[in-house]
DNA sequence: CTCTCCATGTAACTGGTTACATGATTGG
DNA sequence: CCAATCATGTAACCAGTTACATGGAGAG
């Protein structure tokens, strides 16, 4: 399970609240590693509890305490130690694949519809990240050397995004 | 969610047993689906209850029944509703990415190698699917348009391979 | 005045993995 | 003889989603 170590990757380097994270997780991990505020609150919970974070509250008027986490040494520590230790490669479930496959049952019209409405949302993220490319090319070069694993992923996500709009060029021109 | 889908997929042409839909997985879903024995003998019995398909059992001697399940007309109506409702674009949960984010916390060559085992993995997968490619190239035309969808989905998997191992190269310029 | 964002959480449920369990047959 | 494959399942656990709940601040 991950959600714990890309909670530990996040306050490793400054610490933060749960809504903090949130935002963190969008902004920086948001092609590759998603996370609901609830399941967020609840690890921060558990991670607490199991020395991985400490945790210090304070008080806010007329709102729920903040409830700042830190990475401590033990966490530090298992971080470190997953990082090192072999990832399996991750499989998708990816449904549209199952419905494509199945396609022949309904009006290929349906296929089509579907095959365009998820292609405006992985266009509107190829988007974002090529604007994120581009900033990160016109950095300097010092400042650029910071983000170069970031930028990395960053290229995984131009990458796959491409390939899945190459692929639905040649699903429309077998569906229409 | 959907593995209930895949399966009446699964069982939409041809009735199986459980040990029978699970081959049918790696074959014809490997790419897109997983599914393990354990989930998929669970489905079945949920599904069963529910209706969606029914079980016809044939003892066998010094073995447990063989359950051949066979999709009802419920079932196929479930599937069809399914096929048209539209789908969310599924979101990968990448640890290897989380990995790589943070890969400036340990030796570049931890990463390295990390990737060269997947490249492993994603190479071979690749050559699998060109395989099933050329097969489908080399069928008659009259065979070939029965399997037009299935081929896209290929297709899915091939350009998906492909742009894996382009970003692995990149990766590997930066970290050697 | 309503909508969105900020900010925090709990509870029930669904989906999926890991571990356990059994035992026959086939190929090297 | 040993490993792999055939063939079936249960139980405990972990991960993730959906629904519910609350309430302030600022924008239009």
């Amino acid at each position: 399970m991950s959600l714990k170590h890309a909670i530990l990757v996040l306050l490793e380097t400054e610490p933060g609240s749960g809504y903090d994270l949130l935002k963190r997780f969008k902004e920086r991990l948001g092609y590759f590693w998603n996370a609901s505020h609830q399941q967020i609150y609840l690890q921060l919970k558990n991670m607490n509890q199991a020395g991985l974070l400490q945790c210090e509250q304070q008080p806010q008027v007329g709102k729920p305490d903040r409830k700042v986490y830190k990475i401590t040494h033990s966490g530090h520590e298992a971080l470190l130690e997953w990082i090192e230790s072999p990832a399996k490669v991750s499989r998708v479930n990816d449904a549209l694949l199952v419905k494509m496959y199945a396609g022949h049952l309904v009006d290929k019209h349906i296929i089509l519809q579907e095959i365009l409405q998820h292609k405006k949302v992985h266009q509107a993220m190829l988007n974002t990240f090529l604007t994120l490319e581009e900033k990160y090319l016109n950095m300097e070069a010092q400042e650029k050397a910071g983000y170069a694993l970031p930028f990395l992923t960053l290229r995984k996500g131009i990458l796959g995004e491409q390939a899945w709009l190459d692929w639905a060029v040649e699903v429309e021109v077998f569906l229409t």
